[in-house]
RNA sequence: GCGCCGGUAGCUCAGCUGGAUAGAGCGACGGCCUCCGGAGCCGUAGGUCGCAGGUUCGAAUCCUGUCCGGCGCACCA
């Protein structure tokens, strides 16, 4: 598919030379429309450029529709509506992407176009200070979906998990632990102002203590540390059964002193730092900053932006061509000093990006379900999972673009009927796995063959290959954007048509064996393009349901 | 006060970096079970894209202002 598009847009670029035009690469390409009846392939490249060449713009969608009717694997080109031009495809293109796909089977959809380019995606990053909560479970969906989506798309991609146990809410930690601890020794004890109050911490504290690892005279680093191990683990373990293996977990405390300090020695040395009130700032208002951030402070000890500068530069040195930073939502407003940052220490302006991951409403039944993390009555990431899976969860979390807030109804995920939409998709893998059951072995893995594709004549067949042809480029689209929620909207789409279909004709039993073999072709593309989507998105495609 | 994210059908949301008649799911209403899985399918109703200006051939999309909701604004992390 790609080499076919290419060539129409070697085409498209030649038409437009030939009329005088200098069109930008954004010019001359093509889209899918979304409106079928719109044809396979479109392009808007007279609209801007009519203008230029003082030519009526249906007058050069004119020229660019005839350049274009010659090519191979197109069947039509008409200027439509102001000025767009049209293509209506050959079967046969539409057919040899169906090939493709029962062919290439979990490949259908990659690509190179990442060059191998390292990427790094950060996401999570919570403090080691409890368990996992519903919106560090949405990041995480996320972020490993856009992981899986930078792979597929040719990227050297790495997950990477950053452990945030320095600082206030660690010594926070220590001293509900240690209150925790006297309690067992039938003491009276306090949790502190701001301290974790949640059960887990009691158990954390028995079982430390039962594993002679803390009595409440150790010292307030080593609990913290004990303490900050424990639930790492637990947060690591969490994500494991959520299907997300990183790559690396960076602990903060690693960066200091060295790294810390050699992050200061870089940012004075590159004159963007002053000192006021005996702090150091970081003059990140000359990058597009609302005000300087502090480095230094006035007792000398580092910040933790400091921290996150000299993170970033590790992240830098250790090769990384892009890094990708998911924020939560109460770290959105750091996205401009890290921008600034990354302005001031001189690196590709694009090197960093930042996406926030928004916030979630727990809903039962429409009603919201609090999460008061003071309160200790956090909805957790593994109460999630345990309630309604990990296929309806990731599925879900994947239902929104990452920057809206979500609501999320646990009581619709929980349902095993049509209107949850993660049992619509995965059945309709389902359903072309027991259709490949029905029709035995031999006919279920028969290599493509044209001559039964050919026989597939109807609308709705072509609509269904076409929406297996668009996959490659949809990935491309989610991948690009960073919006894995493009394909949770595909795989709804294609079930759709999948399940019309069904219905309305027979597969195994279409008069003729061609016929039957090729409408079997069609199914099992369709089941292996919801398979590679579904995978994409960290959800499986069961053969039974 | 400043900033970020939202405001599109009764509800939850898409809308592919400015395009064609603004779409989907759910809900409502009405249909379909001799048939490879009814965990399914078909149809109907439903919109001043928060509001007001602007930019241009063209705006849900970009700009300005404004209203509403959510969340951030430490020498905390």
């Amino acid at each position: 598919m790609t080499d076919f598009t290419q060539n129409l847009r070697d085409r498209l670029a030649a038409a437009l030379a030939a009329a005088g035009a200098e069109p930008g690469p954004e010019e001359a390409d093509f889209s899918i429309p979304p409106e079928a009846s719109h044809g396979d392939l479109t392009t808007r490249a007279a609209l801007p450029l009519a203008k230029e060449l003082g030519l009526p713009p249906r007058e050069l969608a004119e020229q660019i529709a005839s350049a274009l009717r010659e090519a191979p694997g197109v069947a039509a080109a008409e200027v439509a509506g102001p000025g767009f031009v049209n293509l209506r495809l050959e079967e046969g293109v539409l057919w040899g992407a169906v090939a493709e796909a029962v062919r290439t089977g979990d490949d259908y959809g990659r690509s190179d176009v990442g060059e191998g380019v390292r990427v790094q995606v950060e996401f999570v990053s919570a403090n080691p200070t409890g368990p996992l909560n519903a919106v560090n479970a949405r990041a995480a969906a996320y972020g490993d979906a856009l992981a899986r989506l930078l792979e597929f798309t040719g990227h050297a991609t790495e997950r990477e998990f950053y452990v945030c146990n320095v600082g206030t809410q660690m010594d926070l930690l220590a001293q509900s632990v240690r209150a925790r601890l006297r309690e067992i020794s039938g003491e009276e004890a306090e949790i502190p102002e701001g301290g974790y109050r949640g059960e887990y911490v009691v158990d954390l504290a028995r079982r430390l203590h039962a594993a002679g690892r803390l009595t409440p005279e150790s010292d307030d680093a080593h609990l913290a540390a004990e303490a900050a191990e424990a639930l790492v683990a637990e947060q690591e373990s969490d994500l494991e059964d959520f299907g997300i293996i990183f790559d690396e977990w960076f602990p903060e405390n690693s960066l200091y002193p060295d790294k810390v300090e050699a992050a200061r020695e870089r940012l004075t040395g590159g004159g963007a730092t002053y000192e006021k009130d005996r702090a150091l700032w970081l003059r990140t208002t000359a990058a597009g900053d609302d005000e300087d951030r502090v480095l230094v402070r006035a007792d000398g000890r580092p910040t933790y932006f400091l921290a996150d500068v000299a993170y970033h530069l590790d992240k830098h040195d250790r090769g990384f061509d892009k890094v990708l930073d998911v924020l939560g939502p109460d770290h959105h407003g750091h996205a401009k000093k890290l921008y600034a940052m990354v302005k001031l220490l001189g690196l590709r302006d694009d090197w960093l990006e930042i996406v926030i991951s928004q916030q979630v409403n727990l809903l039962e039944g429409g009603e919201k379900v609090k999460m008061s993390k003071r309160a200790g009555a956090l909805v957790t990431m593994r109460e999630v999972i345990e309630n309604i899976g990990v296929d309806a969860a990731r599925f879900f979390f994947l239902l929104r673009t990452p920057t809206a807030h979500l609501d999320f109804d646990l009581e619709l995920a929980r349902k095993d009927t049509p209107e949850n939409p993660v049992y619509y998709a995965q059945y309709c893998h389902a359903r072309v796995e027991s259709l490949k059951r029905e029709a035995g072995e031999a006919l279920a893995s028969a290599p493509p063959a044209e001559a039964d594709l050919g026989e597939l004549d109807l609308p709705e067949e072509r609509l269904l290959a076409r929406t297996v042809w668009e996959f490659p480029s949809v990935v491309a689209g989610a991948a690009a954007r960073r919006e894995p929620h493009r394909l949770t909207a595909y795989a709804a789409r294609l079930a759709s048509l999948f399940h019309n279909y069904y219905h309305h004709h027979r597969i195994l039993q279409a008069s003729g064996e061609a016929k039957r073999r090729g409408r079997l072709l069609l199914a099992r593309a369709v089941g292996q393009t919801m398979k590679n989507a579904l995978g994409l998105l960290g959800v499986s495609a069961p053969t039974h349901m």
